[in-house]
Order: C-alpha cells, then structure tokens, then sequence
DNA sequence: CATGAATGAGGCTTCATTCAT
DNA sequence: GATGAATGAAGCCTCATTCAT
C-alpha cells in the first residue's frame, strides 16, 4: 500500500484566507488603515505575509475586502415590520432595530467612522450608499405619518433620518467616554435599554413637558 | 501717508512657528494623526524640517499643540445666558450657542473625532475633559427645568446632554455626505439655521404631533 | 568523485547575517559605535539596510552582538597547564599565553579600547567580567608562588595580573606606533616574540642587573 | 558730557573662547569626537552656537585645540634630574615624575586614547611625536645605565620605554575598573602611591625573589 | 499552498554649519 | 562680539511589497 499523502485539506486556502481577513477587520477597526501595519495583521494571523498579497492583492485590497463585508450587513438589516401597527410604533420598531444592530456591529460603527473622517479616501461611494440605505425604511414610515397626522406636519424627513442616526452614533462612537463620565458599564442589556428608551423618548416627545405647550423655543 | 511695509518682524521666528502649526493643523485634522507625514508639514509650510523639532520637538509634540490651541477653544465657550429667560429658552440658547460653535470650529470637530477613533491615544485625559465641559452649562439648565416642571420629569439628563451634542456632531461629522444626498450645499448660513431649527424642534417636542397623544411608542 | 558545488546555501539568511555581522565588526572595531554608520555597514556588507534590523533589532543591537562574540573568545581563553612544570614556568606559559590570544585578536582588542574610553557605555558590567576574568589562572599560580616563595613575598596580586595585562596592552593598543617609531614591521611573528620575550624579562627579572640569577622563565 | 558707553570688557572675547574650550575639552575627554555633539558644547558653555564657528572654525578645530593644549603640557613635562643620584635612582626619579603627569592629567590620557583609537585620525604626527617625547629622558638614562652594568646589558631600551609607559597607562586607562575590582578607592593619594610602588618594583626587580639583592630603587 | 529572505522608498529625527540681524 | 533662526545632508529605522524556493 503506497504512502498516501494526508487529504490536501482543501479548507486550509480558506481558512487561511479567514485568519487573515478576521484578524485585519479587529486591526482596521481598532487603528484605522494608516494605523495599521501589514506585519502586524500578517503576524497575530499567523500567516505568511506573502499570502495577504496572494489573497487580497495589497493592503488596500484587504481593507477594502473588511470594508466591504461590514457595509454588507447593513444591507442585510432589513426591517420586519408589522404593518398592522400604527406608524408610530413602526417607527419605533425600525428605531430599536436599528439601534440593536449598531450594538450588535461594533467593527461597522468604527470603520464608518474611519471612513467618515478620511472623507471616503477608500470606501468611496458606497460611503454615500451606507448612508442612503442605512433608514430607508424610516424615510416611507416618517412620509406616511406625516400625511396621517401622527407626525409633525412641519417635519423635514430627511434631517429626521439623519438625527435618528446621529442619536444612535452618538452613543456608540463615544461609549466608553460615556461610561467614564457617568461610572456605568455600558456594555450591560441593561444599560443599553436604557440608552434606546431615552432616544425613542426624545425622539419622540423632545425634552419638553408634554401636556401643556405654549410657544417653543425656537426663535 | 506713505505705505508702510509692515516690520519685517525680526527674523521671524513667531511666524515660521505660526505657519508650522497652522499647516499642522491643516494636515492632522484633514489626514489624522498617522496619515500626516512630517515632511509634507514642512514642505507644505515652506519651513526646514528641522524647524518643526526645534519648536515642538517632535510629530507627537505638534500634533498636541494642534490638539491644546483646539481643545482650548472649547473652554471659552461660555454660554452668555440671561438668566430673565425662562428655562427652555435658556436651554434652546446653548444650544445654538453650542451648535454655533461647533459651526465655526470645523477643526474643533475633525480632531475630536480622530481622537475618538483612536481611543484617546495621543489627548488622553483631554478627551474626557472636554466631553465634560463642552454641555455643562445645559446640565444645569435641564435640572432646574425638571424642577420646575418645564421639562420633563423622567429625563436622564446626562443622556440628554450627550443626544444634544450627538444631534449636532452627528451633523458636522458627516456634513459633506448629507450634501451629497440631499443635494444641498450645507455650508450656507441658512442651511445651517435649517438644521439648527430642526434640531431645536426634535429636541424640544420630538417628532411626534404635540396636542393629542397619550401613550408614547416605547413598548 | 565530481566536484559537488556546495548546496547554494538555500535562501541564505546564515550568509547574510554572516556578512552583516563581519562588515559590522570590521567597522566597530575600526570606526567605534559612534564612528560608524548603519548604512555605510549595508553597504559594504552588500545587504539591504532593513536586513540589518530583522536580525540584530537596531545599531546597538548588531554592536552588541559583535562585542558579545569577541568578548566570548576571552571565556575560551583556557591556560592548558603542565602542573609538573615550575611555577613560574608556568606563569610565563600563561603569559606567552595571553600574549598570542591578544595577538590573534586584535579586534578584541580594540573593542575593549573603545568601551574602555565609553565607560563600558554598551558593554555594561561585560567590561568587569572581561577584566575579572582575563588572567584568573594567573591569580592562582601567582599566589601559590609567592607561598612556594618562588615570587617575591610583598607581591601585590592583584595589581601584578595588572600591570602583566599592561605590558601586553600597552604594545598592542599602541602596535603600529611603535612600528612607526621604531622603523619595524611588528606584524612580523619574530618581531612579536621579540616583545614577548622582552615583557617576559622585564616582568620576571626587572630591568636590574641581577646580582646572581638562577634560569629564568624564558625558554 | 556724551552718554559714554560702557568699557567694551576686551575680556568677554576671551572669556567666552575660553569657556567653549573648557566645556569641549570636558565634552570630547568624556565622549571622544565622534560623540560630542556641537551643539551640546555650546549649551553646556552658555554660548551661542556661532561663537564655536567664530573662533575654532569648526568641530575639528575645536578639537585640534583641545588636543594641542594638552598634548603641549608633556611637553613642559621636563624632569628635573640630580645627575649625582645613581642612574636607578634617577630612573626611578622619571618614572615617578611621569606617573604622577599621568595622575594629574586624565584629559591627556583619555584624549591619547580617543587619538589612539582612531588611529591619529585628527592628531595625526602629532601622536607619533608625543610618544616620542614622552620618555626620551628615560631612554638616555637607561643608555647610560646599561654601560654602567646597572641595568641588564640585554636590554631592549625603546622597549623597555615602552613598557614603562604601558605600566602607567594600563593603571589609569582603566582606573575605574581596577576601583571596582579591588573594592578600593583609588583616587586616594595613597592608593596611587602603592601603585606607583608596585609598578617600580615590577619594574626594576620582576616578581621573582631576588636571590641576593642590594637596595631597591624605591626611595 | 506556503515560506523566509530580500528590497527600495520613504518615515522621523539630528547633525554640523551658515545666515541675517 | 553676539544672537537666534534657518539650512541641507545625513542618521537610524520602518514601511509595503516582491523574489526565490
């Protein structure tokens, strides 16, 4: 019986081409693509340096690969909505989903962030793209509202997508400047509930007492 | 009344510090700390490169420079309030003050968002610091307003305090990407005093038709 | 038996360490650390510059390794004794001994001079250990001389290892000086023994007329 | 009566040369040429850079300077003889003279060492010369005392000079090292003394025992 | 498929020196 | 005579990348 070579184990490509592309999305993440060094990912991947240029062509291929996976799941983050509810508990729904899927993409919220600072310089338009997707469904939900009257009638849709958003962001970029400030763990269920209903809250009511209501304060 | 040149201003050193640092700003805040070549400060600022180790000693020593002159801003943003006002018109003024700010320091914002990313790694204490100070004033405006049943009664108002500045950094952080989709140019005054309003308005009353109402979408 | 070229050294790294570590020694020795330059290193050595950091870490580090390799030759420096022989016979081996170990290593040698000069700046406690350990055997044969009463009975120990280490640094450090001075090609093996014979009388016999002398060491 | 400026203090001139020398002298002692920085000297000086230029032209000169001054000092090393002593006694005379030279000026030995080293890289001729000079005395006096039978006819007088030398150098190069090996002191006047004892012993006896001996030459 | 050795361009920093006042 | 600002060359080191096995 002739020696025969152990099964080529084919997986080892692919997980080879795994190790390298987990390890450079914690590295991207964490200190951006001036920050991080090729070595760097090549050696905590254990693997061959070479074989980043063999799977990825160059840095920028690897850090467009990580990109491009991560804005991937923004496109998955599709709204299952009960359209049995009134629109503003949708709303709120997509809101919460939303919310739950930043905490669940911690990478995403930080290359974003990345790429928001450098203007794009890598992800380029889909930049624009995320952004466009990011609350689609928001955008139709706040439109009908509005023509129902369970919206502000003098809503600027848009800048309303772009401060949910930025409520969300908000959190998230800064969590741990956050949970220094106020001496919390903010990485608890619980503290993140309590982060989500105070933006629901204010997102929907604003800060104001709500009963009686003279005159704002804009002007 | 002849011309007169203005003095050669000796030789110079005040301004060949100045345009070091001026240009430092420039390039950190445009590129972040890591994409910023020494080189191109000095080649940009038609300085000797030797120039920038005898006034800052090193990159380090500059980018902190670029981050002290920037986080300092900041604290001179005093909130001149009249104390005559009733408290949400108190409140609604900081935050224009505050978003006003924020307007005219574009530097101001890039630079906290690179440190940000980049865990504080080069301002440090700063960071937090400057999260503390920048709404303390609104802090204490918010408090007195619950008490006096104007706002309302179960804020959490460091939440608050951290939504307003997520409202307004989540502007001007991604400011060109909205132009982009909206098709706006958002440089424009009243552009700017569009999203204030707005800002105003969701803060104050949410997004959510005021008169009628009863229970809110949280559940 | 056909001439078998030997195996191309596969990619070799052993080569070029090799070469890095010889052109290294060559120019410490020559040059001291301060006096040498990495890339003039490279150069000569024919190796990429970045080589010289995979394997040596930095500048200090190559310098270390070259002085760690030369100061390992004096550990090796065994004095095979005869025991049978006279003491002082033996002395004068140990010291013909030393002579030719100096002499077959001038870049040790020269090593010492310049962390002599540096205060052991790299070497470190190294330099201690070197001198501690140079002429131990010396020590002993010395003592027990004195005892046998071979060797005069106020000697200082310690202080003649010293001055034997003297005598022979004093020609080496200064060799191609005294060539000069003296019209001589003192690289020549007569011209060696001729100053060992004449530290070995000087140290043996002193420059006195001995007023009655049995043999001496020479032989 | 005219605002009379005051005194032009002709002395500040000198003043300031003196203080550059002073402090390069201290400065390449220490580290050699190779590790003196410039503008490290002009710091510790208190002096303006330029000054250096002004009056040493450059770091060479600087250089040249110091080892001028105190190569010139073995120079005035002019040893006092009394031809009427015996020639052991005169020689003994010498070499004391020359050891406590050495003992008084460490810059001298540490700057032969530097020049050694470098091969006369700077100092050029003029090491050959100092080493000339320094013991020519010894050398008539040897003459004369081998003719007188009081020193071995065999000896080889340039050597035995040399030796001389070696003897003292090879204490004081390494002065702190022997200090640390011995746990002794020895900057203290009479730890000198014993080895300057030690090396006249060495020299004019060896370390044999002397199988009859008239007076040694130490007095 | 995988490896370790090698590369050249360029990064930050520092040197000795000179210029303008 | 003295100063502080400025310079260009060069120093040490590191980067992303490719070559040879």
């Amino acid at each position: 019986m002739p020696a025969t070579k152990p099964p080529p184990r084919k997986r080892d490509a692919e997980a080879t081409r795994g190790r390298i592309l987990e390890t450079a999305e914690k590295m991207f993440v964490q200190q951006g693509f001036d920050g991080t060094r090729v070595d760097a990912i090549a050696e905590v991947a254990r693997v061959n340096k070479r074989m980043i240029y063999v799977y990825f062509v160059n840095k920028e291929g690897l850090y467009l690969e990580v990109l491009k996976k991560n804005f991937a799941e923004v496109a998955k983050l599709d709204h299952a909505l009960d359209p049995a509810l009134p629109l503003d508990a949708q709303a709120a729904a997509v809101i919460r989903h939303y919310f739950h899927f930043l905490a669940d993409h911690p990478a995403f919220i930080r290359l974003l962030g990345w790429e928001t600072l450098n203007d794009g310089r890598l992800a380029g338009r889909a930049l624009v793209a995320v952004a466009a997707a990011e609350l689609e469904t928001l955008h139709a939900i706040l439109r009908r509202g509005v023509e129902q009257g369970i919206f502000r009638a003098d809503l600027d849709i848009p800048k309303t997508v772009m401060s949910i958003t930025a409520l969300c962001f908000g959190f998230f970029n800064r969590r741990s400047l956050w949970a220094t400030l106020w001496r919390e763990d903010l990485t608890r269920p619980e503290a993140l509930d309590g982060v989500l209903d105070h933006i629901l809250a204010l997102a929907f009511q604003g800060i104001r007492t709500r009963p009686i209501s003279g005159d704002d304060a804009r002007s």
